[in-house]
RNA sequence: GCCCCUAUCGUCUAGCGGUUAGGACACUACUCUUUCAAGGUAAAAACACGGGUUCAACUCCCGUUGGGGGCGCCA
């Protein structure tokens, strides 16, 4: 059976790179009927937090990137990654270093001015008794001496054979003097220990696979299947960053992106099933996963593309299910907690617009559902619900105003209002039957009373069907707001 | 600087020795229409370059160039 882990760091939001890696390991897991671990690489104690352990767990939950183990945190582990590195001391692969970073950078520096790749030079192994138990108190790290001689390679499942020379691996820390282990050495004592069978990663840990694999090899366990896979890219073409915009999944879900449109996008991305088939439901990700449909060149995150597919999922939605989604966007704590990114104009009008839709759905379900089912086809995501629905217009575009809000279409309006108000039956077909009689008795083209009318109940010039959305808004907020126009012409 | 990975429309991609190189997003027309979307139809748009291998290369091999990543007691 197979068995993969995704193992973020909890020194950031759950970034959507790490995600895809996520759902990629998911979907393995699902596909293979395997397990999925959630494992938390919190060993940086100096940048870990607890809040972002509890951000990234609610980002994958959000997803619906369910786990079977963990989630394991790496801190409750200390002593056997201690027991371990002791183990390996016995071998003489390597040893405690007492070098301080301050001992370090002058040896490094003169090595890279003389233009040669950085390697320690060891003095703590040279160490005489007597020295040895002169700096035995200071704090040691345990570092591992690779070899100058002979190469390591390993089979990536996407890449083949992955070779390097020995000579250009710099002997890399175990063990880190603060008594918590590297990330290169937790990490493979927790995936042999865990029983990980294969690793799907990042391509940037390419380099830091030959340093596991010597660790591997020292211990004498054997490594799992090695997957890497590219990296998500920003516009320009550089690893994706905050600098491009929303880069945590929390972003997304507070724009109003549908979990199952971020997992159906971000799989798309190094990913296709073959053929023409894009949008598609988790259920149908999982069946046609497979390792050998990926892709090996990294790929630009479009943003647009993104949206568009959200429409696509916002339709394939019942009404009642959007309206659930919908309220789930709007309940979300607010953007706020995004203290460390400045906070947009966007971001603002955001948390308005949600405001007024939290206060008022609540209050007007059936109505909100009336106006979901009109406003659906057009939506590219949960929060985009015009406010007119909600509250009255305050004001009207100046240009539309300028031609249809005149003397002349105040008495348009007037006939509307007593016209409209008469109806008994405030279906679509009589509302668009009487507006079409009165374009006839006046002898004018119908558009002259739909677009004041627009005009008069959203304050905009665009939107949907007309005749729908005066019977959606109903009859007495359509009077109540003709007339208010009427009012503001004078 | 050293090392590693990589190269199909602007973007995401299909292709797995013989194709009019297909689809999607975006863009542009047209259509539908009360407007804006959506929908429909159409247009425009790509195999980085140079060598091989082969009857035949987008497809395989080697270079060049371009792009990305890594070189921490970060993960």
């Amino acid at each position: 059976m197979i068995k993969v882990r995704i193992a973020p760091s909890p020194t950031g939001y759950l970034h959507v790179g790490t995600a895809r890696t996520a759902i990629f390991n998911w979907l393995l897991a699902r596909n293979q009927k395997g397990k999925f671990v959630l494992r938390i690489e919190d060993t940086d104690i100096k940048r870990s937090s607890q809040e972002m352990t509890q951000s990234i767990i609610d980002s994958l939950k959000w997803m619906g990137l369910n786990w079977d183990e963990g989630p394991i945190l790496q801190c409750d582990r200390l002593e056997n990654y201690k027991k371990n590195a002791e183990e390996l001391i016995k071998t003489k692969l390597c040893d405690f270093c007492y070098c301080t970073e301050e001992d370090l950078k002058p040896r490094k520096q003169t090595a890279l001015a003389e233009k040669k790749s950085w390697k320690c030079d060891r003095p703590c192994l040279k160490l005489s008794p007597d020295e040895r138990q002169k700096w035995i108190a200071r704090p040691s790290a345990v570092r591992f001496f690779t070899e100058s001689d002979g190469k390591v390679s390993f089979m990536d499942k996407l890449h083949g054979e992955l070779t390097k020379d020995l000579h250009d691996i710099e002997d890399f820390i175990l063990m880190k003097s603060d008594g918590t282990p590297s990330y290169n050495f937790a990490c493979v004592v927790d995936d042999h220990e865990m029983g990980i069978t294969h690793i799907l990663r990042g391509e940037d840990h390419i380099s830091n696979t030959f340093k596991q694999i010597i660790i591997y090899k020292a211990f004498g366990w054997e490594p799992p299947v090695f997957i890497h896979v590219p990296m998500i890219l920003g516009a320009d073409r550089s690893k994706l960053s905050k600098r491009h915009g929303a880069v945590s999944v929390l972003e997304y879900r507070d724009k109003g992106i549908l979990p199952e449109t971020l997992v159906n996008f971000l799989a798309l991305l190094g990913w296709s099933p073959g053929g023409d088939r894009e949008v598609l439901s988790m259920e149908e990700l999982i069946s046609e996963f497979s390792l050998d449909k990926l892709g090996v060149t990294g790929s630009i995150f479009d943003y647009q593309k993104l949206e568009w597919m959200n429409g696509e999922h916002i339709n394939r939605l019942s009404d009642d299910e959007l309206l659930k989604k919908i309220k789930d966007c709007i309940d979300v704590p607010n953007t706020q907690h995004f203290s460390e990114y400045p906070v947009s104009e966007i971001d603002n009008e955001l948390s308005k617009k949600r405001e007024i839709l939290k206060k008022f759905i609540s209050e007007n379900e059936e109505y909100t559902k009336k106006v979901i089912a009109l406003l659906k086809p057009r939506m590219k995501t949960l929060l985009d619900m015009e406010s007119y629905f909600f509250v009255e217009p305050t004001e009207y575009d100046e240009k539309g105003a300028g031609k249809y809000l005149t003397q002349e279409g105040k008495q348009r309006l007037e006939l509307l209002k007593t016209r409209l108000s008469e109806l008994t039956e405030f279906s679509v077909e009589n509302i668009e039957a009487v507006i079409r009689k009165i374009a006839e008795e006046l002898g004018i083209g119908a558009g002259l009373l739909i677009h004041p009318l627009r005009l008069a109940l959203t304050g905009k010039t665009v939107g949907p069907s007309l005749f729908h959305l005066v019977e959606v808004l109903g009859k007495e907020r359509v009077v109540q707001r003709i007339e208010k126009t009427m009012a503001w012409i004078k």
